[in-house]
DNA sequence: GGCCTCGATTGAAGCGCTGCAAACCGATGT
DNA sequence: ACATCGGTTTGCAGCGCTTCAATCGAGGCC
């Protein structure tokens, strides 16, 4: 077992031995490093040479508590394999650089605990606010019902109208249309949805469009089916389920929640050699993976702004940190067509 | 831009409403939360329960400074877009929960500023220690060079006989090894290396296993080839300029230094129809990421116990941190040969 | 019954830094 | 020569918690 803490008193230099090496007031030294501005150039000099010299590393933990709160900010992710969450991480961090704050991450694995517990551990760390990504309801109210956080929490990749954070996500009914449109506008006609289990938002929202854009169409969906997980092996099992109504012409579009589910639906489907795909059915996944890139026949999907959701996600802490009057919002990117060969009829 | 600080005074619950509530002395409550071994089971249920009632959350900022030290340890990764990195951060935080720690995790995406920065961060978030992942000696070298840190540093997917720093990485020599003596046991003779720039510690310590296996064969290599970067775009690039060597009957092996490497090469392979894949000549990778499983030929490949390895990273943490005396040392792991049949030979 | 022991509790002293108001100082205006 | 005024610098009072020595009290023992 660790012990609780590390030693006091590790001989490493203080703000006054800078100091007095720089023949300041600690005051001074402070100064230098939180309002440069207020400081004579001359001075600065002094207190920077001084703090190389010791090799001075603030006690972020004193400053924390001196200042009231820290220059970071935590993002809790909920699946580090998945690159959107990936791109989203990426797309807060440089934001974030831009306003000189710190990104530190946490990796949820979708669990609610492990995102509770990294809530805490950003909020005792004095984190400045947190992004949080969510995908389900039932976490979502776990959240809400927590004590009130001393910082802002803001909600990534969920949207609900209860105003009880900020948030922002993306489109995934307008992102479900696209894709069951493009099927449509292939002149397919016996579309299947294919998703995981309807407590996932993103996945509900998906299997929402794909009905909207039926019914825009005055079409019938020729089904929908939910496998417990939304991964290739899954996906490989629904392929299996689905080659026979393929080769009876009863399906002829698959639109998948996911790229991974989309690669085991269209792998299941090669490996029966009478089905011509993508001429006989087209099947189109969602997240623009490596999966569907590199897929045998390279699977079209639908693309998320995962960046510019990061980056969004970030902004509106910003906001909501900024001291102005706040009104709790929640802002809505749009996923973009990527069109590759399962969808193509030549 | 935003507020240097948060507000003080959020009227947040401190320790000593909790006192007050619970009719006992602050340093009680402290104990409860710290020590609870020291205080009576009785006077621990009426602090939690005033705890519960005032939905107390204790100020790590302040709790660190008192206690010159906090609960949780850093995770520095180089690429979240690679699998290998996510697994060693789910082997390092399922080791830390076992010894009651969490981890924070920073995205460097390998440059040097960044691997830093994040150093610093963790640092004056008062970590017990970070971990580092680095592939280069350039970097390595930089981290040697800063300040020594109040809190130790281990690194990880490095190794060096400096003794600077405890270490664990992957072997890679052995898998280079690994990888090559798989394609010469199939009866392949006419070998080539692909790797990145030789600068990343990984990437040449697999070419130097390709080199011994040949050598130990009494084998000549076929060529070897260092594209710019180790990944799929590059990997085409070279695929193309192998592919009439191939066809020549000079190359009837390709050990390449990633999946990404490998699956680009495969790809442009593929594309020349009078080339026999696998049964003119075989291709391996290394990593076992997904791009290894999905490609149209599914890629043989090495793969690396990162769960492992991050695992280890934090047991080597914890030991430098028990208060034993202490040695620095570098721990060496195993990788694994996967087949697939991109080195199949029917 | 008085004295000692030991577990439980407490008060006070910081942890290292920042924010603020007061102090300082050379320059300017009259 | 003196009051005034910015730009600089400084001393002090905490930030909210932990720690440690000191205190308290209830048994236990002779």
């Amino acid at each position: 077992m660790l012990p609780a803490t590390r030693r006091r008193n590790t001989g490493a230099a203080g703000i006054d031995d800078v100091a007095g090496l720089a023949g300041v007031s600690p005051s001074t030294v402070s100064n230098v490093l939180n309002h440069p501005e207020r400081v004579a150039p001359a001075t600065i000099d002094k207190v920077r040479r001084a703090i190389a010299m010791l090799q001075y590393v603030p006690n972020g933990a004193a400053r924390s508590l001196a200042a009231g709160g820290s220059r970071s900010v935590g993002l809790v992710l909920s699946d580090l394999g998945n690159s959107l969450f990936v791109d989203i991480a990426r797309g807060a961090e440089e934001r974030a650089a831009e306003i000189g704050v710190s990104v530190i991450l946490a990796n949820s694995e979708g669990r609610l605990d492990r995102e509770e517990r990294a809530l805490e551990v950003f909020e005792q760390s004095l984190a400045l606010g947190s992004l949080l990504t969510l995908n389900d309801a039932e976490h979502f109210r776990a959240i809400a019902a927590r004590p009130a956080s001393r910082a802002p929490i803001i909600v990534l990749n969920y949207h609900d109208t209860s105003a009880l954070f900020c948030s922002a996500h993306i489109d995934n009914v307008h992102g479900g249309e696209l894709a069951t449109r493009h099927l449509l506008n292939q002149g397919r006609s016996r579309l299947v949805f294919v998703g995981g289990p309807g407590s996932l938002q993103p996945v509900d929202d998906r299997r929402q469009g794909f009905e909207r854009a039926l019914a825009a169409a005055g079409v019938r969906a020729a089904g929908e089916y939910s496998p417990e997980q939304v991964n290739r092996a899954d996906g490989w099992l629904v392929g299996r389920a689905l080659a026979p109504r393929v080769l009876a012409g009863e399906v002829d579009g698959i639109v998948a929640a996911s790229d991974l589910l989309a690669a085991g639906i269209v792998q299941a489907l090669a490996e029966v050699p009478s089905i011509d795909l993508p001429g006989a059915v087209s099947v189109i996944g969602y997240d623009n993976n490596q999966a569907a890139w590199d897929a045998p026949i390279p699977i079209s999907t639908v693309s998320q702004p995962g960046a510019e959701l990061g980056a969004t996600g970030l902004a509106l802490l910003a906001e909501e940190l900024s001291g102005e009057p706040h009104q709790h919002r929640s802002i809505r990117l749009q996923p973009a067509l990527v069109e590759r060969r399962s969808t193509r009829r030549d």
